[in-house]
DNA sequence: TGCCGCACTAAGCGCCCGCTCACCTTCGGC
DNA sequence: GCCGAAGGTGAGCGGGCGCTTAGTGCGGCA
């Protein structure tokens, strides 16, 4: 499971699953230019160029360039909670858990930094509808991480002031990795990963050993 | 100096030194409409009708949307620079330090929300001269910060694997604090700072107490 | 009092945006 | 061999954008 995940290679892979080749190709064109420029500020026309495609195809695969985003947000948080959800049913101690949920977690923002930026940073140029929606994956995001903890400290294994607050520093932390990181930076996101693993730990009040 | 800070009330005070008082009420609205919506999707016509101006007044004082942000960006920055100045200059311990430029940092993120989230996440959208002026005034905040985990280090009073990494992690966790907190949410801003002092400490090595 | 300078407005220019529509090509089924 | 559906294009629409310009009201000073 925490072997062959999504930290090798190009961050298309992960788009597999949407299926008309035309419609990924414009995903992963629009993934690129939200990243780079913002949803905002990106034109349909940009995102159509890059998918090799003229202006008017996008809108064959897709009502607005709205449902773009969206589409975009519910995949990349699907994704986010299904690696948070992995790692928190692993076996092993609290301890264990909460270090592997924050190392894979914080691989993906950092090997996937495009679509984690977008996923994390563009939600509120989504309609309400749909940022409700996505919302309410997020919080299962914090249901994930907060579980842990509580397991943790209900074993006596972590030393925790206010678990929700140091739940939602946690994510912060990780989430934030997509903002700053830096593909021709001194890290590789294996290492980051691994550097956040033990500041977490040092958190929830465990030595680093 | 540390004590009547900006911690208390309305965030529009920090903008006394912008001079015509038009176009201090224009830098207010612009700070207002660009948290709120971003800068690519707010208009000038917005921000004009924000301060009670018709859209053309905005040219007499501002020669551009983008000398906005570049004014916005810089003040905040200068401000955040001397919030982390005057912490890490204080007497003490480095430990002392270190919580006192955390919490007052993280208590400007959380009660200056609106003028943070511009500072911190709208910085992309400025044109290359002006970004690289701000990432400079950047590169001092990190500079500071990384001088007292330095001071720690020596004085054997911290224990930290990666220096650098550490620092970045702190910052990263103080500057999100913009992107999530909410007003009308659980904490104040200054229950905010001390609980994030305590997770600095922790991410230092140095025990809560 | 007359006039200048300046902060401000009403109107609008030129541009590019999201999106549409009429038409074209390709291709499997009978 | 013809036909309709699916997927694509070129041209262009209505509109709102950043920004400009000609003109207006008004306070200060000789």
């Amino acid at each position: 499971m925490s072997t062959a995940e999504e930290t090798a290679g190009g961050e298309a892979q992960a788009w597999g699953e949407v299926t008309p080749d035309a419609a990924r190709r414009l995903l992963i064109a629009a993934v690129e230019a939200f990243a780079e420029r913002g949803y905002h500020a990106t034109t349909t026309r940009d995102i159509a160029g890059r998918a090799g495609m003229s202006p008017a195809a996008l809108y064959i695969h897709y009502k607005t360039k709205e449902e773009l985003l969206h589409r975009i947000s519910r995949i990349g948080h699907e994704k986010a909670l299904e690696i948070l959800r992995t790692a928190a049913r692993q076996e092993g101690t609290a301890r264990e858990r909460l270090a592997g949920a924050v190392s894979s977690f914080v691989r993906w923002h950092a090997g996937g930094r495009t679509t984690a930026r977008v996923v994390q940073y563009e939600l509120d140029s989504l309609g309400p509808d749909a940022r409700d929606e996505i919302l309410a994956l997020r919080r299962q995001c914090d249901a994930e991480v907060r579980a842990i903890i509580e397991d943790g400290v209900a074993a006596g294994e972590f030393d925790v002031l206010d678990v929700k607050g140091t739940t939602l520093a946690v994510l912060s932390l990780c989430i934030d990795v997509a903002r700053w990181f830096n593909v021709n930076g001194p890290w590789t996101p294996d290492e980051v990963g691994a550097l956040y693993a033990d500041l977490v730990l040092r958190m929830v009040g465990v030595g680093a050993k």
